[in-house]
DNA sequence: TTTTGAAATGCAAGCCATTACATTTTCTCA
DNA sequence: TGAGAAAATGTAATGGCTTGCATTTCAAAA
């Protein structure tokens, strides 16, 4: 209301300082082939004297879109999704394009909040991670020719694109790992299931693993927490207090891992010798802590340079959903042993 | 030009839907005090009939404004950052604003790109971090009238709006504390000081803290190396190889310090007992590694918390700059004892 | 009841670049 | 030289929303 218009120079301000009509400049700036060579001339002498700049709102408008990207991740905190994001505005920019970033708090009403927020800045596509939200997200979207890429998962739905791995899989390959070495008791730390198929499908892989090596996939003890160092830490606390302690945690992902080393650490046990613990996502924290965390490796990077780029072709091309899959695999550090101790 | 519009509702079908005028919608979800609660519920309830969502474009070429700020980091990778950035998020959301970011990789061409880029994605306002870059730059946004608070650091320059911290004043602070203990023989492994203001500011009151303690600040050996853990591990062990090892390793950030300490341990050399190390930035990963960091604490959530606010705060009155200066403490943990041999 | 100021609402003028279509200028060739 | 085509340029509609100002509504005070 008090706000002061900017007084910049607008498209008209270099018709007149060029004796051209408002038409003329545009099509030097846009088409410089459909203009003569003088007048051109003249024109772009006027852009530089009044260091004119196209507005943005007009620009947008017109060309009803805008470059802006929009990426929507459950935390920015904890680097789960650092490294991947990072790459995403890498290739965003590459393509002459920009992020824009907001975090949904694991929440899926603040993340549909986010994503009305992001079709209202004028995104021209969204990045999301995992597939668990609202349907009607979907057709909101749609309805708006905004492209969508899920990250971090990969879907059932044929009509959705995503570039993301098998959660299911690569918890269950890497149980099975742990489960080979023969332990016997074993218990899960697992992030929130519900609205979280990330999380749910580690667990599920994971029991798929249990059940395979003749474990009762019900009596595995599971324990759903919130996403901190802190929150694995207690939860571990939580878990060595009931029943006989399990020789083998497996995390789903790796800071509840490192909270779970930590907590070990501090009642006196030694990791991996009495108890073993596994973490998922591979992030930095994970060769750092000591042990190092035995995890599954994800491509964050490439995932996220390649959903950069899937977005951007299917603005251009939104007629077919594309849909990749990465490999994940195992890293081997200190923090997986065979058991030491009978459980 | 060939991209199917497709008919989307507009104000003025929601206007005619609720049997208002198109202003009051407008005011509806701009400044929905103004309008009267039975109004509003009218307003609201076709907006969700319809699946109204503004329209960017309009919207910015009318308000002559966006609702989106930038931020522009050196990286996202690590999470020194990251805290921060959350927080400014946050406080930009409950603002009703969005964010942009970009990460410059620490290069002043690149950072100069972003923020053009920023500009012309219509950024309201900006962020940046620390001090120095081309000043052509500023005059380049002041033209534009579009504020920019710079975080991480404070300025000389009164014109200038910030909420930052004293790097050189904390550095001293806990080079002093180290000192203290008895420590002849340090280092410094520091981040690239060219254009870096907040690097070199920590070298500097560490310089100075060494002079106060009798010690030769030429003396003092420093050693530059980019931004990694890996980075500090090799500068370690650069510094490892020559002259009489030192007691003390005075680290300008939280990642090269945890490089450090794993060459150190790798070494064999006992943290601290052998060699003290410390941080700066207290963040995450100082809590994580094995002995934690001692390190200078800076408010990483507050200042973006702040920064954000301070932000929109100029948007609406730009006529007075905002300076902050926020306090750091320092927090004592495992790393750093006094030396138990003689240097 | 009447008065009156505040609150609520409506009207309509922008905001700025794009572009279909109209008009003018220039060029080409019989 | 003049007709017609091609090139250059201009005119003005368009897009959807915000907001200054005008008008109406309403409730409290007189």
């Amino acid at each position: 209301m008090k706000r002061s218009r900017r007084s910049l120079p607008t498209l008209e301000d270099v018709a007149d300082a060029a004796s051209v009509s408002t038409a003329t400049v545009s099509r030097c700036l846009n088409e410089p082939n459909k203009v003569s060579e003088s007048t051109r001339a003249r024109v772009m002498d006027a852009v530089e004297k009044l260091r004119y700049s196209p507005n943005f709102g007009a620009r947008a408008i017109a060309a009803n879109r805008t470059g802006i990207f929009g990426a929507i991740i459950p935390t920015m905190e904890n680097s789960i999704f650092a490294r991947g994001i990072e790459a995403f505005q890498k290739a965003l920019v590459a393509n002459n394009k920009t992020m824009i970033v907001a975090s949904s708090a694991y929440d899926v009403d603040q993340e549909a909040a986010q994503i009305r927020t992001l079709v209202a800045r004028g995104a021209d596509g969204i990045l999301l991670i995992g597939t668990d939200r609202d349907p009607g997200l979907y057709s909101f979207l749609t309805e708006r020719e905004i492209p969508v890429v899920i990250a971090w998962a990969i879907s059932d739905d044929c009509t959705q694109s995503y570039v993301g791995f098998d959660n299911v899989a690569a918890a269950k390959s890497l149980a099975k790992k742990a489960l080979k070495l023969g332990h016997k008791k074993c218990a899960v730390i697992s992030a929130r299931t519900s609205m979280n198929d990330r999380a749910r499908a580690r667990v599920q892989g994971t029991r798929q693993a249990v059940a395979e090596f003749g474990l009762d996939p019900q009596a595995l003890t599971i324990v759903e927490t919130d996403y901190s160092i802190q929150c694995g830490h207690d939860a571990f606390l939580g878990l060595s207090q009931v029943g006989p302690a399990p020789t083998l945690i497996i995390c789903g992902n790796d800071v509840l891992a490192v909270g779970a080393i930590k907590a070990a650490q501090q009642i006196g046990l030694r990791v991996p010798d009495d108890v073993s613990i596994t973490g998922f996502d591979d992030i930095e924290l994970a060769s750092v802590v000591s042990p190092a965390l035995t995890t599954v490796h994800v491509p964050h990077r490439e995932m996220g340079r390649i959903a950069a780029e899937t977005l951007v072709s299917l603005t251009n091309d939104p007629s077919h959903p594309i849909q990749i899959e990465l490999e994940t695999s195992i890293v081997e550090r200190g923090s997986l042993a065979a058991p030491k101790r009978t459980g």
